[in-house]
RNA sequence: GCCCCGAUAGCUCAGGGGAUAGAGCGUCCGCCUCCUAAGCGGAAGGUCGCAGGUUCGAAUCCUGCUCGGGGCACCA
């Protein structure tokens, strides 16, 4: 079945089609959810802007439009109002049997997008380095995109384009291997151990030029050297691995596939981008310049892809990375979640990728940019003493705070059952305050207020969720019966706020493949969860007759589904009690 | 200097051509013999940064300005 606003969508263009020619079957007939429900369910705002192309009244164009609507199923009433509104509410025959057609839909009503190839980027720590909030962001929103798009049928590659490579690797492993070689240390402390090398790099001279040598021998290959990188890559990952895991970020999802992959590939990079006639020699350095943009000097900005000592740079292994997923794996579309700074360098990383014709018109690239997590200052966030602050001891006091709210309100679960409920609470809310707001804005990082039950927050909705598997488990306990549920019979209007509001699913998550937002997402989902509380308060379930609790049992199934599937999108996970 | 982003209730944020601009927090007032009150209802609170413009209609689109953040050649 096509989504309701499709649906309806479809409704008035036939209508338009029919009463205006055909050629009107190509206009866009503003089909929209009404503000207030004075208005009915759904609106159509497509008179008004008609009526002057048409020569005619705004409320003439309205009522010919109506006239040829077909709304005998679907409508109990179709009116016309102010300067020619076209105001629709659904009857609640249609709106039960579309929840029942949700219900029976293992996808919720959400209709598969024609299959495409999508790499995306997202993640992307440092090896040797631990990670910060500053790579919060970029993880939890790459993961809920390629979760949305797989969702919807895609094949989808995210990549972790680990900064595994570079001049700080010979300071490394030379100090690698004076401290005997071996990263025996479980990887807690690689920020340690980076500031260790650092400063051994800083303080002598001797030392530095060793590290200096040992980047050459690194770059051409000696075998001792790069199995000490490697020692210090798979250390990293299976720290990296650490956090995704405790975070529930879907690693089937995620694949390690750091600069360094792309090696090999550097040279004909930039041979590439000779032979597309856009490679100049500048100041020693070669570059290309992107059409369009400027540098302070007002001068054509350029992008350098090989610098004066002959060393490649992130835009060159940035253009490796974009051919070996549009040419080697295939993709059609590429995505890159980073900060909101690179924005720049992404546009001009996608110009140089058009201009050399290495991304054709047909390919898709976006840069999802997102701001930057603020302190209760409104300064970036960092701990007292001025330091980034480490993924690992965020994610420690999300769980420490969440197991205390726990506790407090449910003091006589299982120890090991809070605890559960803990990381699932605390790192839902963590996450959810990444995702809640939209991803451009920087956001305020409060802890009270991610972790607050009320609003728009992980835990209001995960609390929506275990109201109704408790409505269930006693039903169960209780003997009551309700296999193959029965009707939807929509009557209370807290029935039908809940109804409308479960059927925009499909919309919202067509919305969020679309725009990259997340956020989307949750709005809809506290809506949803606000709207299941109001018909919690007035519609008992278990203690109303027969064919109403089947009814309203059924609305309860199908609100559980779309709230953990919604959150499921989000990786964000949902218990059973709370 | 140029470019990008932001500005909506006291605070934190939704809404991004459509009717009288919404939510949570905070303040005030109500609601548990009843499926989790981790909830719900109500009140109070707004020149949508400023000024123009486009439009039947602008918080929403355009231009300029103000304020804040970011970027602008060998780091990523």
């Amino acid at each position: 079945m096509t989504d309701l606003s499709s649906t309806i969508e479809a409704r008035f263009r036939d209508a338009l089609a029919k009463a205006f020619g055909d050629e009107h079957r190509a206009t866009d007939p503003l089909v929209r959810l009404s503000t207030d429900e004075r208005f009915g369910d759904y609106q159509a705002n497509v008179a008004m802007s008609l009526a002057k192309t048409l020569g005619a009244k705004p409320r003439d164009v309205a009522a010919s439009i109506v006239a040829a609507l077909d709304a005998a199923d679907l409508f109990e009433r179709v009116e016309i109002a102010g300067p020619g509104f076209i105001n629709l509410t659904l009857t609640n025959d249609a709106l039960g049997r579309r929840v029942e057609a949700m219900h029976e839909d293992e996808r919720l009503g959400v209709e598969p997008a024609p299959r495409e190839r999508i790499v995306v980027d997202y993640s992307g720590p440092n090896v040797a380095k631990e990670m910060h909030v500053g790579h919060l962001r970029s993880t939890c929103i790459g993961d809920a995109i390629a979760r949305v798009l797989r969702f919807l049928g895609h094949d989808v590659i995210g990549q972790n384009h680990l900064g595994d490579w570079g001049t700080q690797f010979g300071m490394l492993i030379e100090y690698l291997m004076e401290s005997g070689g071996a990263v025996s240390r479980e990887i807690g402390d690689l920020n340690a151990f980076y500031q260790e090398a650092k400063r051994r790099f800083d303080g002598d001279p001797e030392f530095a030029e060793r590290a200096r040598l040992r980047v050459v021998a690194l770059q051409r290959g000696d075998a001792e050297t790069l199995e000490l990188w490697r020692t210090l890559v798979d250390a990293s990952k299976r720290y990296f691995d650490t956090i995704y895991e405790r975070l529930d970020i879907d690693r089937s999802l995620l694949e390690y596939r750091g600069e360094s992959a792309y090696n090999d590939d550097l040279d004909d990079v930039i041979r590439g981008l000779d032979e597309a006639g856009l490679l100049r020699e500048s100041e020693g350095a070669l570059v290309v310049y992107p059409q369009g943009f400027k540098g302070r000097d007002g001068e054509p900005l350029p992008m350098i892809v090989r610098k004066r000592d002959a060393g490649y740079l992130y835009a060159t292994t940035d253009l490796a990375a974009a051919r070996y997923r549009l040419n080697v794996l295939g993709a059609t579309r590429v995505i890159y979640v980073t900060d909101a700074r690179q924005s720049q360098h992404f546009a001009m990383l996608f110009q140089t990728l058009r201009e050399a014709g290495w991304a054709g018109p047909n390919i898709r690239l976006d840069h999802v940019p997102f701001g930057t997590i603020l302190g209760p200052d409104r300064k970036p966030f960092k701990t007292r003493s001025g330091d980034v602050v480490r993924l690992g001891e965020v994610i420690d006091e999300a769980e420490e705070r969440a197991y205390a709210i726990v506790a407090e309100k449910n003091p006589s679960m299982p120890e090991e059952e809070k605890r559960r409920v803990a990381h699932v609470v605390g790192v839902g809310a963590l996450k959810y305050a990444d995702l809640a707001s939209e991803r451009i804005r920087d956001y305020v990082f409060d802890w009270n207020r991610m972790l607050s039950l009320d609003g728009n927050t992980a835990p209001y909705l995960q609390n929506a969720y275990v109201r109704i598997r408790s409505i269930f488990r006693k039903a169960d306990a209780d003997g009551i019966a309700y296999e193959g549920f029965g009707r939807v019979k929509i009557v209370e209007e807290a029935e039908r706020a809940l109804a409308l509001k479960l059927l925009q699913l499909p919309a919202v998550v067509r919305g969020v493949a679309e725009s990259l937002e997340p956020h989307r997402l949750c709005n809809y989902l506290y809506e949803l969860a606000s709207a299941y509380h109001r018909f919690y308060e007035r519609c008992p379930v278990l203690s109303a007759d027969d064919e109403t609790r089947r009814s309203r049992l059924r609305l309860c199934d199908v609100t559980a589904r779309t709230l953990k599937t919604g959150l499921e999108l989000l990786g964000i996970a949902t218990v059973e009690q709370m």
